[in-house]
DNA sequence: CATTAGCACTTGAAAAATACAACTGCTAAA
DNA sequence: TTTAGCAGTTGTATTTTTCAAGTGCTAATG
């Protein structure tokens, strides 16, 4: 454990340090902890030998090592109060009635992205909650259908059918009445199961391109339940004085561009998790915050992604604010 | 006019350039040009009088200026004839029937991205040959409604459409059915105007919530004209060397994630149109090759977006390849 | 007249040298 | 325990040096 005035010196150290992004000297810090700088510099090499500080050479001043930023989001800090005019720029998005859930949640992101100038991320899903309502064909032509379902959160997925043999809408919609008859109701999580095991012994019997067909619908409900990936404004982030380097920069943005690495953003745990630095799979000057949302229909995880030198009080508070709103509705 | 010698000079100029991204210097020219390296400094000279060629500094060696580019583009290259390999990798993308037009598009365009490891933008929307074939209501509970909007050739577009009063969804029907009735087999471009004059009066005698149904489906058939805007990988080009400066980096970051610098991406005249440098709203050492899309239900835009040192001749070739098998369809 | 060899000259880039400001660590005194 | 004072360290910015890679020009050549 660390005593009082350390903990003062290094909440100081994190903040100014998040603040201008160059090292603090002992010198500046005299006059709020009301003693000299060599008091101050007694302290920080307490703090060095704990590895919370570190020194960018022999004579630098201190900056906050990743354990030390660690301590101070574990210990230190307080989520930060949000102002009115953070609150009622959200307020509109929330109270717009007539938007999907899922767009809800990307808009506010995209506002907290604006606040903070950090990226933000949304990865949804429609969640098991959803069931199938509706199903149904709207045909093109003698070989190209539109199969459409709808689930009763409102979520809506469609997809093209192209058949080889000319195929009568009639044809078609005693195939829609058989799935309708059976998966009406059912979770979508469940669907291909019912497809598979009731819905496809009877179809077999009735109709030639069964497979086609069958498969199309396989595919439509396989997509309603499509991780979705929203990432807004990367160069946001990369205006921090840490990525002034055309390579780094390169290498963050290809992760922003690869699904692969988007999708270990998703979340499993509850509450507001920070990754700093190593503890993420972007970059070590990189912090993550993200938190878990599951609410009627729609599920996923949202973050925020900026330096390690995050306001993370900052962040912190706006992500719960969002997630409450998202839960909530 | 230059003569044939300062033809094949530039000619070797360009290509190299692009090639290497390094100022070319006289002695390398002499096997191809088969003379000695002082006759080629004099036709370099002649050349850059006319402003076709550039120094980087006194005593560099030659590089295209930006009329040297267009000179190249305008008289001396030839569309490259394009790899079996390449066509092959198209070749999957238009083959497969069950892929939504607009899907096709986006697909081959990520796929040129690839190939060329420019930045590919795709702007489409839905043609005016679009009728609507389709409008749906599907409740989801008392307050809120999903309105559903399919076209004939095969556009879905879903709105959430919410309800202060509780609304039976026999009132919401026959709203539906005087939609229906008025609006199946209208041009897209046409349904707003149609809505305005034709269905708006019928409505206001019948129903009191007509503002807000009335603006839900006023709303999908806006959206449904709406522009699609898709960029690939700007990563990709940001690799090149001209752009290995974060400033630089960032500044044409911005510009990818800006929607209205992208909209202006858009091309209005027939053909494959290059814009090199200042002909383009991006930087100066970037360059722009797009081309107008027009097809049974789908138009809009196809670009790529490199640096201003890009393979004219590939990807002038490969947008021609993508656009006919586009049009063809 | 077009071409070329030869050479002086220019320049950027890289490496080395210099100067300086901003710190720290440590010692000794309060 | 705190602090004043000072020697010592290091990065950064600036200047200097060196060097290779080119060019432009002149005069000779076919």
């Amino acid at each position: 454990m660390i005593n009082q005035r350390q903990t003062e010196l290094l909440k100081l150290i994190v903040e100014d340090y998040i603040k201008t992004a160059r090292p603090i000297s002992s010198k500046s810090l005299c006059e709020n902890l009301k003693c000299s700088s060599a008091t101050i510099r007694n302290e920080m090499s307490i703090l060095e030998e704990l590895g919370l500080l570190e020194k960018t050479h022999t004579s630098s001043g201190r900056i906050p090592s990743e354990k030390g930023y660690r301590y101070y989001v574990d210990n230190i800090m307080k989520p930060k109060e949000l102002t009115g005019e953070d609150v009622l720029k959200l307020q509109t998005i929330f109270k717009n009635q007539s938007l999907m859930l899922s767009d809800t949640i990307i808009k506010s992101m995209e506002i907290i992205s604006e606040l903070t100038s950090y990226t933000s991320v949304v990865l949804g899903k429609s969640s098991k909650d959803n069931k199938v309502s509706k199903v149904e064909v709207v045909p093109l032509d003698e070989n190209n259908f539109i199969a459409i379902v709808v689930t009763d959160k409102g979520h809506v997925e469609h997809k093209k059918m192209f058949i080889k043999e000319k195929t009568s809408i009639s044809e078609i919609k005693s195939i829609v009445d058989i799935i309708n008859k059976h998966i009406i109701g059912t979770p979508i999580n469940e669907v291909s199961k019912k497809l598979e095991f009731e819905v496809k012994p009877i179809i077999g019997d009735e109709i030639k391109q069964k497979e086609v067909l069958y498969n199309a619908f396989y595919n439509v409900f396989t997509d309603i339940q499509r991780q979705n990936v929203k990432v807004t404004k990367p160069s946001n982030m990369l205006k921090e004085p840490e990525f002034d380097n055309a390579d780094k920069i390169r290498k963050i943005l290809e992760k922003f561009e690869n699904r692969e690495i988007i999708n270990t953003i998703k979340e499993e745990d509850d509450g507001i998790h920070v990754y700093i630095g190593s503890e993420n799979d972007f970059d070590d000057d990189v912090a993550v915050i993200k938190t878990k949302y599951e609410t009627d229909g729609e599920e996923g995880t949202i973050a925020l992604i900026g330096p390690k030198r995050m306001e993370y009080d900052k962040v912190t508070a706006l992500l719960n604010y969002i997630k409450e709103n998202i839960e909530k509705e």
